[in-house]
DNA sequence: TACCTTGTTCGACATTTCACGAACAACGAA
DNA sequence: TTCGTTGTTCGTGAAATGTCGAACAAGGTA
């Protein structure tokens, strides 16, 4: 397998219809887009996920290269927000329709967000 | 992703938006739903697929698991066509954006269809 | 009846995905 | 420097997926 040190945000060009809809088809992942959907760059450790953080780390990383989030290090911490812009520029209307589907059906209710401020 | 042993046709509250995006992940699915964007309804032989034969009953159970699809038997042929305005009901607007992203970036070009007519 | 066509199911296999804990690296704080 | 926090990577394992060929069942045809 070959690892980048620090994965890659596909430009909009490289965004693949295929993988991003093997990104939304992880209930788990559809929770992390609701927590981001009103556009607030959330901190890691703000996400709460009902599973080990090596785990976390491995559907951020697949939302990331899929190029529906983006990642962002200061110092030790990562923050995370959606591509919306990009997003609805590559496939338009594929955002709000995966989000009203799933805040309807409430798929990845068990993903929730502290809301302790992230640059309190 | 997860699809049922037994399920046929699900009806509309049945299904599931991590199973359509999981049905939407693989090129050759995408291909076979652009082949019937039209609307008509196509015999299995009609189709070129470059893949075995189990290998496409194999995706037109999933499309068809997931709801995407809905397949009639008549004798020993089968046929299948789009369930777009059930997908329109339970999704708005999702098949129209995958429609779309498939055809710019020629998704799944390499599955076609024979034009000849099944009756013929 | 015997045969052919069509699609399903099975067994096998390789690959990928999801999950965990542990080890590691980077950074900030004490 | 030492320690603690944070996120990545590794090793492992279970499960799902994609693929094939072979075997099978159902239905039409000779």
């Amino acid at each position: 397998m070959v690892f980048v040190k620090q994965a890659q945000h596909p430009e909009l060009e490289e965004m693949t219809l295929v993988a991003v809809m093997g990104a939304f088809s992880d209930p788990i992942r559809v929770g992390l887009v609701r927590v981001l959907a009103d556009g607030r760059e959330r901190g890691w450790g703000e996400l709460r996920v009902p599973v080990a953080k090596s785990t976390l780390s491995h559907h951020l990383r697949v939302l990331r290269d899929a190029g529906i989030t983006r990642t962002r290090q200061e110092g030790t911490r990562c923050y995370v927000k959606l591509r919306r812009d990009d997003l609805d520029a590559r496939f338009p209307g594929l955002l709000d329709v995966v989000l009203d589907a799933a805040c309807g059906d409430d798929v990845g209710a068990h993903v929730g967000v502290d809301h302790a401020p992230p640059h309190a």
